[in-house]
DNA sequence: CCGATCATGTAAGTGGTTACATGATTAT
DNA sequence: ATAATCATGTAACCACTTACATGATCGG
């Protein structure tokens, strides 16, 4: 569903063949939204059954034809209205929270080790998060106009606020479980602070 | 896969049936791993394929037998192998950012309202975590162990954490638009301060 | 009388992944 | 030689969801 509505999304720019799809939305749209080949072809003729674009092939000599997608009225209909919606609620599945969950089992330097290789993932993500910022896509890229990167450039600074609190909460984590500050019980952070940096 | 690892963490602590798995899933990791019922019965009779769980076959009558599953030692072994193996990098599908994405589409007064949607939405979250945490299930439940209570808490916290920093960029990032700070270009905020509270 | 509780499952469908198939052209 | 680029797709599979089916018992 959301993948129809990102493609939506760039075809209402301009008309696009599934290839070039699959270029464009793994340097826009890939961190927070990986899209597999195979699904964007099955997405595309759903797109073109439903009626929200249509399909110009384009006849081409020893290689496949090319198929482009061309937006339709009820497609740019449809899209804008989903675009202002009030967005549907989040997935919420953790599996980490499910080795936290059961991390009881261990001893605390297992625990540790397992929180630490957590947080070891998350900085790889945060610096190729950094390496995103700094590409052409985000940043200073073609004619588009201020306003459109401020949006685009917000999906990455979520993502990175998202991680890196995420990992302030590992570190402080780990250095509890270091003070065995569990044999107080739970509740020993207070909850962060709503307002106040 | 996530879902039999935690049904074998529970069986590790007893015998469930599927029935009663449904249950207990649902007060303790439902907040960041929800679990369908027939999931459930599915998983269960996969591990009982793989030999990480027994089945126990209670005769009832005018209803259906109850089918209990017992851990097997290569469940017991597989479980704990798991929970101490550094965690699979996560799922990044945040459906909420496609919108964000092309919000340059919509007014300022159409892309306030998705967020402040998205916010209350975040607050109403936020307000069902706090009242798991009051629940017996978080808090001083049964005689178990402070260390294990201690895990437990923490995905709560996790969750919490993460909501209410999600909840604060919202709130600031709806000041920017107000503020039409969009047209200095992106790189407003700077990324969120690593140490420093 | 209605709905909850107990207790199991099947069937159909969604959205996504992995692997495979084809085959010419161009760059290293 | 080999890999990448261009360009399309199918087939099988996976985790999960939604809806359905059965049917007794018990409390409001």
């Amino acid at each position: 569903m959301s993948l129809e509505y990102a493609i939506l999304g760039f075809l209402n720019y301009r008309p696009f063949s599934g290839y070039e799809l699959k270029r464009v939305l793994d340097e826009s749209i890939h961190h927070f939204w990986p899209a597999d080949q195979s699904q964007i072809y099955k997405s595309l003729s759903r797109l073109a059954d439903r009626g929200l674009a249509t399909v110009e092939v384009i006849a081409q000599e020893d290689r496949p034809n090319r198929k482009v997608y061309h937006i339709t009225q009820e497609g740019r209909k449809e899209f804008l209205q989903w675009v202002g919606r009030t967005p549907d609620s989040e997935e919420l599945r953790k599996p980490f929270l499910i080795q936290v969950f059961f991390a009881g089992m261990l001893s605390d330097e297992e625990a540790i080790a397992v929180f630490e290789d957590k947080a070891a993932e998350l900085r790889g993500v945060l610096e190729r998060y950094a390496a995103i910022d700094d590409s052409p896509t985000h940043g200073e890229k073609a004619g588009v106009p201020p306003r459109e990167r401020f949006f685009w450039y917000l999906t990455l600074e979520c993502g990175t606020w998202a991680m890196q609190r995420e990992l302030d909460w590992l570190e402080k984590t780990i250095e509890r479980i270091r003070n065995k500050e569990y044999e107080a019980g739970p509740r020993i952070l207070p909850p962060p602070q709503s307002k106040e940096s």
